[in-house]
RNA sequence: GCGGAUGUAGUUCAAUGGUAGAACUUCAGCCUUCCAAGCUGACUACGCGAGUUCGAUUCUCGUCAUCCGCUCCA
């Protein structure tokens, strides 16, 4: 049974998870702005993660870099170049094509189009007469090109000079540290560098929600090794990130791992892997797991001239470490727990919404509820008490299955209600929301009961 | 960016060329001793702008947003 798209989008906006960006001007296309519930859930997702890959990994350090980067960077990295589209549209059939593509394809290779101009493409398209393939018509708009980097100009002046970019990945942070962090850590190969951080992609068409945005959120690994040992952490890091999923609660059959085929690498890729999540619209990428080899290590020591590479203390070799990549993107992680944990159960005379986050995960560790407004003071100690520790809930208003109710929908596994006997045996009742169990606990176990629960 | 569709409370739906009703939700009060009870009351909407008109939520145009296709996707 599956849920449709448009109720859990509509339930996020609800229960105070997602709300449209700048929402009473209309809205800006692809903006979301996560409510007091959604930065919850975000947050605890990237503790999870930092706790997973930096925290508790032998091997593993964080950083934070700055979005602004040396714009030469992006030349290194290669998005300057790549990561701008010539595009043309067909007047006629409406269409769009990639310049570059049309006249390589047009010509059979004999005119490389990457080399030439825009007017140069324009003109070649014109004067050869190139057909859209879709429609067999000539009636293109111009050329227009698409970078899919945010540029911005740093200082008051906008010129050429200032011209600066919102990086499109948060990967080449780690990358230009790698000797920083290499020797004020002095770490060994192999080791590495995490980060979680913004990135900012103009996509051409973004959509599906969270799910493609614009201004996005990454949680990366750049793993170094020694050359040739690079398989063996592509697989294992491609087992801990499926691992790390699935203790956090996502369904196994709900995910799987797609290998690229040849032709679907990036060129100096050795290998990559996609974990894909069953999303309402089917299998979608959520974790990229590459091997990079040493071509970004290689490209920066070619545009910067610093020599990064690493002298092995043992074998006294020297050689510029391979990199492995695990690449998450924490909305769209959002996202796939938020569908993984939504059910609309069948009850007798209406429907219960339950989000089955795990505890880790839940916005809400637990909601405090009097059973009547009278025990109102001593719940709200107990309130004030848990909330040093945990991210607690209080509610007082309406019947005491409502307030359940309205916990289930966001997810709170424990419910501790306070009741009559609460000042005589110093107990509260906790109930669980999966299972709908009740069990009688001392307040002063409450709080180590919540910490073994939120474990993962 | 192109083509198509859509836009009324938080949600789901009404009605209307004379400024809009309901249900659920939310809030307040009463009641209520463990799974959406009941009663009373309250808040909240015609996406935005312009035009036509005596008068527009309704017609026209623009804009913004959403959805579906195309194009793109490290």
């Amino acid at each position: 049974m599956s849920v449709p798209f448009e109720t859990i989008v509509s339930h996020a906006k609800n229960t105070g998870f997602v709300f449209q960006g700048s929402e009473i001007y209309g809205g800006l296309a692809n903006t979301w702005d996560f409510g007091p519930l959604g930065i919850e859930l975000k947050d605890n997702i990237k503790k999870a993660w930092w706790l997973k890959f930096i925290q508790t990994n032998p091997y593993n350090v964080g950083i934070q870099s700055a979005i602004l980067m040396n714009p030469r960077v992006w030349e290194a990295s290669g998005h300057l170049s790549t990561f701008s589209d010539p595009l043309m549209d067909c007047k006629h059939c409406k269409t769009r094509h990639r310049a570059d593509k049309l006249i390589d394809a047009f010509s059979k290779g004999s005119v490389n189009a990457s080399t030439l101009s825009k007017e140069a493409m324009e003109d070649y398209i014109k004067t050869q007469k190139v057909p859209c393939p879709n429609c067999g018509s000539h009636d293109f708009t111009e050329i227009r090109q698409f970078n899919l980097m945010f540029k911005t100009f740093q200082g008051v002046v906008e010129d050429a000079k200032s011209a600066i970019y919102l990086r499109p990945e948060t990967a080449q942070g780690m990358f230009v540290n790698f000797k920083n962090v290499q020797r004020s850590m002095r770490k060994k190969i192999p080791f590495g560098i995490g980060q979680i951080g913004k990135s900012f992609r103009n996509e051409i068409t973004p959509g599906n929600f969270i799910f493609r945005t614009r201004e996005f959120e990454q949680m990366e690994l750049e793993f170094f090794c020694k050359p040739g040992e690079d398989l063996q952490w592509y697989d294992y890091w491609k087992t801990t990130c499926m691992t790390w999923l699935t203790d956090l609660g996502l369904q196994p059959d709900n995910l799987r791992i797609r290998e690229h085929d040849k032709e679907e690498l990036s060129f100096y890729s050795a290998g990559t892997s996609d974990i894909e999540y069953r999303f309402p619209w089917g299998f979608d990428e959520i974790w990229g797991i590459a091997d990079r080899t040493d071509y970004d290590l290689k490209q920066h020591t070619k545009f910067s001239g610093e020599t990064l590479d690493y002298l092995d203390p043992i074998t006294n070799e020297r050689y510029v470490p391979y990199c492995v990549e695990p690449a998450v993107g924490v909305e769209r992680l959002f996202l796939s727990f938020l569908t993984d944990a939504y059910e609309e159960q069948q009850l007798e005379n209406d429907t219960r919404v339950v989000l089955h986050f795990h505890p880790y995960l839940a916005p809400y560790k637990a909601a405090i509820l009097p059973l009547s407004k009278q025990l109102g003071e001593q719940a709200m100690a107990l309130r004030n008490q848990l909330a040093g520790q945990f991210m607690v809930d209080y509610d007082e208003t309406g019947s005491i299955g409502k307030r359940y109710r309205r916990q289930d929908a966001i997810g709170t596994p424990y419910c501790i209600t306070v009741d009559f006997e609460t000042a005589n045996d110093g107990k509260v009742t906790v109930r669980d929301r999966d299972t709908m169990q009740q069990e009688r606990l001392p307040i002063a176990d409450v709080a180590a009961f919540l910490q073994s629960k939120i474990q993962f």
